[in-house]
RNA sequence: GCUCCGAUAGCUCAGCCUGGUAGAGCGUUACAUUGGUAAUGUAAAGGUCGUGGGUUCAGAUCCCACUCGGAGCUCCA
């Protein structure tokens, strides 16, 4: 539907002729209307009554901006060339006349030739033209996200000997956290008036930063963000083969006519990015499923081989959040998360597995520095599911030795039985979740995975989905929000040691001790260590300053009475003075990074050398 | 997506109500200073006041729209 608008002082018009046959039956006399908005408009092919409320609505509010109480609808085929029949142009008219609740309508005869005079008038909302189509009208949602809302779940907190109680009989006194994540899930009540503190910290660090020339939610990470970055992606990668994962890549855009994405779609509650090529309708990936199903599914598979794990580090998986959520690095729309599936012969095996991720995901945090005071977990299951797996559900809470959250379904709506996760309550109260796992015994059939069973039968899979630490961005904004609760509480902030984007800061005294510094630099870095040297010609007093704003743990200020078997060290965790050899110092920070992945300093040697990233 | 709030120097912000010469601190640059564990001194440069439009003799300031950010709502498998 194509639409004219404008606010006119004067509309006269005159039927002169009937155009078609079909032409409402009228008295063709004059009609003149003062004070008015004209609204021409022309009925497509495909426009249908949902399109012509939504052009009545967009009508009537764009209206009230003008403040304009009066509507004349002028059937004006010319503005497409694509016009729907005759009659049902007639209906739509008819019904977009009805719809218009609170305004003083009229419409011009349908099916004749007229004669008009209009004078506009000449301000800025006075002329509009408006396009309406089935797309334009609402953003596609899938129907998942759109049942989601009607689900019954019952809510209880479980306790660690496995009783289930109600949430209003459940005593929180002692689990303010554990509150405010059944508050935020299970009431959604919250208020905040202040952004979250990682927001500045990560400005104020250089880490990342918003990107205006992108999307909402897509963030830049500057060099000391991305090292982060790197080194959370390498540890966790690291730590999912070690449990068994295989790594695969596997595209980021899909065909959304595709069968088994089109049923797929309608099964996992996310907005999408859409892209337009070459006649095919692409979508970007919202998680690692489709990529790594499809490529199971091309896969011969036997029980023997069973469990079998694929594992991808999405950079990036897509979710068109609404606008109003995305805040920092807590929700973006582009984010890097681990997903590692895991292909299971039969339920008991899936629940063997399901034990050994729940476990890896509880080291891969408490590896990065979130323990499990860190977080509260949730847990949502099926009534069917609870009933047949009690025993693995209580022994699941008994091993975070405190009460959980507990969403029980009557039925299975979702592709799930099972999924729990671990949510940090972080600042403001707001919960985000962290690692999650799900048994899913839905998707091995719909992609078409299969594997021969023992009886020479072939079978569907059941699927584990887990993300062992949650997105990586998030990881980092629990890390900040943790360090800025530090900082709160009156503790220095700082970042887990293997993490931080410079470790070691060296202060020569004066340039002539700058070469010292570099020797020592150098000795650092053979060992894997990140040591900078800060050599611009600020005060001693300045430069350990700026060190500490930086959260630099090691300090290490050169002058005549140092020498690299007799350095000097202040440590940011206790602000003292130590003195030590080159090898003792590097010993002390290994053992501290031990099996950690490294990668080298991404900054300039030399702080002179350093562009100011503030931000 | 909706409601409300905000956007001024690289950063943090004042000025706006009541229209008339664009301000501070930090940072940057230059010079001096060569130092011992959280801010050395002096000087200078630096601004289409988010974008577009309107009102006005005159707009950072008043009005409208848009963009981006924030809070709340909705949402967050």
């Amino acid at each position: 539907m194509r639409i004219l608008q404008l606010h006119c002082d004067n509309i006269t018009y005159e039927p002169t002729k009937k155009e078609i046959q079909s032409a409402e039956e009228i008295d063709p006399k004059s009609v003149s209307i003062d004070e008015v908005v004209v609204c021409f408009v022309a009925v497509e092919k495909d426009d249908n009554e949902d399109i012509a409320k939504d052009a009545i609505s967009q009508i009537q509010e764009s209206m009230k901006k003008i403040g304009c109480q009066k509507l004349l609808l002028y059937p004006y085929a010319h503005l497409s060339s694509n016009l729907a029949s005759p009659s049902t142009a007639l209906s739509l008219l008819k019904l977009m006349e009805s719809q218009s609740e609170g305004l003083d309508v009229s419409r011009a005869p349908f099916g004749w030739t007229k004669s008009y005079n209009v004078k506009v008038k000449g301000h800025p909302l006075a002329e509009s033209s408006k396009v309406i189509t089935s797309d334009s009208k609402k953003e596609k949602t899938s129907t998942a996200l759109e049942s989601e809302s009607k689900i019954k779940s019952y809510w209880y907190i479980m306790t660690t000997d496995g009783e289930m109680q109600e949430l209003d009989k459940f005593n929180f006194t002692s689990h303010k956290k554990l509150e405010s994540l059944a508050k935020y899930e299970s009431v959604k009540k919250r208020s905040v008036d202040e952004p979250p503190p990682h927001v500045a910290l990560m400005k104020k660090l250089a880490i990342a930063d918003y990107e205006q020339a992108s999307d909402q939610g897509n963030m830049r990470f500057f060099p000391n963000g991305r090292l982060i970055k790197s080194q959370l992606e390498q540890y966790v990668t690291n730590m999912v083969k070690q449990y068994g994962g295989y790594e695969v890549e596997t595209p980021i855009m899909y065909d959304s006519h595709h069968p088994s994405m089109e049923s797929y779609f309608n099964r996992f509650p996310a907005r999408q990015y859409s892209i337009d090529s070459e006649g095919k309708h692409l979508f970007l990936r919202f998680a690692a499923c489709f990529g790594q199903f499809l490529m199971a599914h091309d896969f011969q598979l036997s029980y023997k081989n069973l469990p079998y794990r694929l594992y991808e580090l999405t950079r990036y998986s897509f979710r068109r959040e609404q606008s109003g959520e995305l805040v920092g690095l807590r929700r973006l729309r582009a984010f890097t998360m681990p997903d590692c599936h895991a292909f299971c012969k039969d339920m008991p095996q899936a629940v063997e597995e399901f034990r050994t991720r729940f476990d890896l995901s509880r080291n891969v945090l408490s590896g990065i520095g979130i323990e499990q005071d860190d977080y509260e977990m949730a847990i949502r299951f099926t009534e069917d599911f609870y009933n047949e797996n009690k025993e693995l559900i209580i022994e699941t809470v008994k091993k975070i030795g405190k009460p959980v959250l507990v969403e029980m379904w009557k039925e299975r709506f979702f592709y799930f039985v099972l999924k729990w996760e671990f949510n940090y309550i972080d600042n403001s109260g707001k919960a985000s979740a962290l690692s999650t796992d799900q048994i899913d015994v839905e998707n091995g059939d719909r992609y078409g995975i299969e594997f021969i069973d023992e009886q020479n039968k072939p079978q569907n899979p059941i699927i584990l989905h887990n993300s062992p630490s949650g997105a990586i961005e998030r990881v980092m904004y629990t890390l900040l929000e943790k360090a800025s609760t530090d900082s709160r509480e009156g503790r220095k902030p700082q970042l887990p040691l293997w993490l931080a984007p410079t470790q070691v800061r060296l202060i020569p005294l004066k340039e002539e001790f700058l070469d010292l510094g570099k020797k020592i630099s150098d000795l650092l870095s053979k060992n894997n260590i990140r040591a900078d040297i800060d050599d611009r010609n600020e005060s001693i007093g300045k430069r350990i300053r700026d060190a500490e704003k930086e959260w630099i743990r090691y300090i290490l200020v050169i002058g005549e009475k140092e020498s690299i078997s007799k350095l000097t060290i202040r440590d940011r965790n206790t602000s003292n003075e130590r003195e030590m050899n080159s090898d003792e110092l590097v010993n002390e920070i290994l053992s501290q990074i031990n099996d950690k992945p490294f990668s080298s300093l991404n900054l300039p040697l030399l702080v002179s050398k350093r562009p100011i990233i503030q931000v």
